[in-house]
DNA sequence: GAGTTTGAAACT
DNA sequence: CAGTTTCAAACTC
């Protein structure tokens, strides 16, 4: 791999921590591997089976450790034993359900583009115990030999990962050795026994250590994977099959051979920039968020990440690995750290909707409060949120959605209306864990803001991930939700763009994604169009010493984690929807998708452009300026800035004395869920939406808050007084407050508001905000910090 | 395509 | 944290 002296140096800076494998043996996740309990090789070799065709003379070959066995029968695990299970835990703590859903789609990610996983996923068979004992027994004995099958000699960056993670393959073998003797088998049955203990109440360490246990196993899989796509043919035949692409080869199916090729094709080449257009954007977001997800969650902690980074030199062992350790972490956490008992039944319902989802990823957070909050917020809330959405939506029905894991499925039932349709709803769902698989920039942003365009416009057709590209919107490359009249000016203004324009505009269509021309920021910094929005440069972009790739996902990864440091709101979407608001009349048929909704996050600044120019973020993402804006000499066609604009979106551009009733009632609204969610989980039903706008001062003056710091607003609102602060309309910006990570803290409760609350505080992007209004409260409350 | 303008991001 | 510099997209020629 070429590196260049940039990269030596991060990578270098790296090393050290990466080296140090007792940081991840000193993690839960390798506390956890010390108490491995048996696998459930029945278990998995049914959905081996199942995977491989029920004819399949012999089992499988790529249980070639009890840890790395379990990539299918994580998939299914999750969407069936786990989720029928757990039916009933999930009323109760959702939250450790919920997140092992993430392994299966990142397995999805891996192979399939073309849909081989998708095969197998959608098609679950019963389990053959008899089979499954069988390969339990085999499996035990062909470990130390199979350890080594399916790798190539020479395999080392991958392998170095996959040891710190789990050891050598020779301490591969004498863990299945020393868990064999254990004997202490973990089957779905005693998992469904688990759960039911879970449910009553008794004992939760079985469903914990299970679940974590597939996590795990998960993990190694992808490290499998990871070794696949080092090691040449022989390693990826064995990965293939494991990741579900052998599946064509071995048995009569469905799915032709060329798919099967090309599907191995693709987990050769990485997954990354294959597929179609929209997949490989897809793609490229997963990759990056996934890697995130696991940086800031397996370590516990967002500033040490390192710890447990590997050398940039081996960064390509998979994101998958590394989000499914995000995950494992994350059960552990919530194992933990958190009990379950905290959540009260009440308010876990059994979702219905997006919301319903949504507020339980909510309840996930608040479950997990005792855990340290990730610096980056809006990852943490993200990637919970989706989980917890994913998982409500199997628990919803894991029936045939559960499968619907592809992008082809999500757009499928994309033009399902969430609101109503629950297979939309769980479509949307799925869409946001496969899309996002990452939380808090973009990438996650880009993910969720997939899921949430969908959800929030749910009457539009749900579209691939860079569908939206064409709509050029800067500040989401990917969004999706455009609706008709959108798209229809899009093309008229595509037709009256100049002959350079149209060609960078069909690029842009054509390849269905951003793509840049950096020269000098290698990529890594926000200037990068496709690093702002969270996704990995692709070949078409024209950057020069690219180094957001994935190859160079550890540095990626680390700028990344360094600009949210200095901005947690960086990779967040820079326009938000004003109609995902909880304003007291806002109803979900409003219409979503207008642009008037929309405003910018932050606002414009423009000096000279008049806001007329796609200088203007404002004006390039179509929104009107908003009293965020300190725009000069606005003329913003989308609406005016210093003026209140009583347009459709007058719910967010409210008179100044209304945004500042609106903040009050926010404050006051988030405030009293969060104090009292302590005693009465009830509370934290109480929607935002529904706080009265009318409680407060009037004031003359502009409230300009920042929008998606809701976890924010909750922290602060211990301290009302400080919250609202009038300021002029065109005000400077404020930054990013300093001291979030202190803010989030010292309220563990300020997570547990409403259900609203969470809907909006869980997509890294746009909907963090509690409601349309509260943004200015958020504002308020960052400019105090300051 | 080269050069200029612009404003966000980054830096000091 | 205000001012400056850097950067890349947008724009003009």
């Amino acid at each position: 791999m070429d590196r260049t002296p940039e990269a030596n140096r991060i990578a270098a800076t790296k090393s050290s921590s990466i080296s140090s494998s007792p940081a991840v043996q000193e993690s839960p996740f390798s506390n956890f591997l010390s108490n491995l309990s048996p696998l459930n090789t029945a278990t998995t070799a049914s959905y081996t089976q199942t995977l491989l065709g029920t004819n399949l003379p012999t089992p499988p070959v790529v249980f070639t450790s009890p840890h790395i066995n379990l990539q299918r029968e994580t998939s299914f695990l999750e969407r069936d034993d786990i989720v029928e299970a757990g039916s009933e835990v999930y009323k109760e703590c959702n939250t450790n359900i919920v997140q092992i859903q993430n392994p299966s789609f990142e397995e999805v990610q891996l192979c399939s583009p073309s849909g081989c996983v998708d095969e197998y996923l959608a098609d679950p068979v019963e389990v053959d115990s008899t089979w499954s004992a069988d390969l339990r027994s085999q499996r035990t004995n062909e470990v130390p030999r199979l350890l080594h099958s399916g790798f190539a000699p020479g395999e080392e960056s991958n392998t170095e990962v996959c040891d710190i993670m789990f050891g050598s393959p020779e301490n591969e073998a004498v863990l299945l050795s020393d868990q064999a003797e254990k004997n202490l088998p973990l089957s779905s049955l005693e998992m469904s026994q688990a759960a039911i203990n879970q449910r009553d109440g008794k004992k939760t360490e079985e469903l914990s250590r299970f679940i974590f246990e597939k996590v795990k196993e998960s993990d190694v899989n992808a490290c499998l994977v990871s070794r696949a796509q080092n090691c040449g043919e022989n390693a990826a035949k064995v990965n293939l099959h494991r990741a579900g692409c052998q599946y064509d080869e071995k048995n009569a199916s469905s799915q032709s051979r060329e798919d099967s090729n090309e599907c191995k094709q693709r987990v050769q080449k990485g997954f990354v920039k294959e597929g179609g257009q929209n997949e490989r954007g897809i793609r490229r977001h997963l990759q990056f968020e996934a890697a995130k997800a696991y940086k800031f969650t397996i370590l516990g902690n967002s500033e040490s990440p390192n710890s447990l980074t590997h050398d940039a030199t081996n960064s390509r062992s998979p994101s998958i690995l590394t989000n499914l350790k995000s995950l494992a972490s994350s059960h552990f956490d919530n194992r933990a750290s958190s009990s379950l008992q905290d959540v009260s039944c009440d308010t876990l319902q059994f979702p219905s909707s997006p919301y319903e989802s949504f507020t339980s990823a909510q309840i996930g957070v608040n479950s997990t409060t005792s855990a340290p909050i990730h610096s980056v917020i809006g990852l943490h809330l993200n990637r919970i949120s989706r989980s917890t959405s994913l998982s409500s939506d199997i628990f919803s029905s894991k029936k045939s959605i559960g499968y619907l894991s592809m992008p082809e499925q999500m757009l499928e039932h994309g033009s399902n209306n969430i609101a109503t349709n629950s297979s939309s709803i769980l479509t949307s769902a799925v869409s946001g864990k496969i899309y996002v698989h990452v939380a808090s920039g973009q990438q996650e942003s880009q993910a969720v803001t997939e899921a949430n365009s969908f959800t929030f416009h749910s009457t539009d057709t749900m579209k691939p991930p860079c569908h939206s590209m064409l709509v050029d919107q800067e500040t989401a490359p990917c969004e999706v939700g455009m609706s008709a009249s959108q798209e229809t000016d899009e093309v008229e203004e595509l037709n009256q763009l100049s002959p350079k324009r149209k060609r960078r505009r069909d690029a842009y269509m054509s390849e269905g994604c951003k793509r840049c021309n950096c020269r000098r920021s290698k990529c890594l910094k926000l200037y990068c169009e496709c690093f702002a929005a969270g996704v990995y440069c692709v070949d078409s972009c024209a950057c020069v010493n690219c180094y957001n790739k994935p190859e160079f996902e550890d540095t990626v990864l680390d700028i990344r984690q360094q600009i949210e440091a200095r901005n947690p709101l960086a990779f967040t979407p820079k326009v938000v929807d004003n109609a995902i608001d909880s304003s007291p009349n806002f109803t979900e048929e409003q219409d979503l998708t207008t642009p008037s909704s929309a405003r910018h996050k932050r606002g414009c600044n423009c000096k000279k452009s008049k806001c007329l120019k796609r200088y203007c973020e404002c004006f390039q993402a179509k929104v009107g300026c908003s009293s965020a804006c300190r725009c000069e000499g606005c003329k913003n066609t989308f609406g005016v800035t210093p003026e209140p604009v009583y347009n459709r979106a007058k719910k967010w551009e409210a008179h100044p004395a209304e945004k500042l009733d609106n903040v009050k009632g926010a404050i006051a609204c988030i405030k009293a869920p969060a104090f009292s969610s302590a005693s009465s989980s009830n509370s934290a039903k109480i929607p935002q939406a529904q706080l009265p706008s009318s409680q407060l001062q009037p004031s003359g003056a502009h409230y300009d808050i920042p929008y998606d710091d809701t976890p924010e607003i909750l922290e602060e609102t211990s301290n009302p007084t400080k919250v609202v602060r009038a300021s002029s309309p065109n005000q400077k910006r404020v930054s990013p407050p300093q001291s979030r990570s202190r803010l989030r803290e010292r309220s563990p409760t300020g997570l547990r508001s409403g259900r609203k609350f969470i809907l909006q505080a869980m997509p890294s992007f746009p909907p963090l905000t509690p409601h349309r209004n509260s943004k200015e409260g958020t504002n308020e409350i960052e400019n105090d910090d300051k």
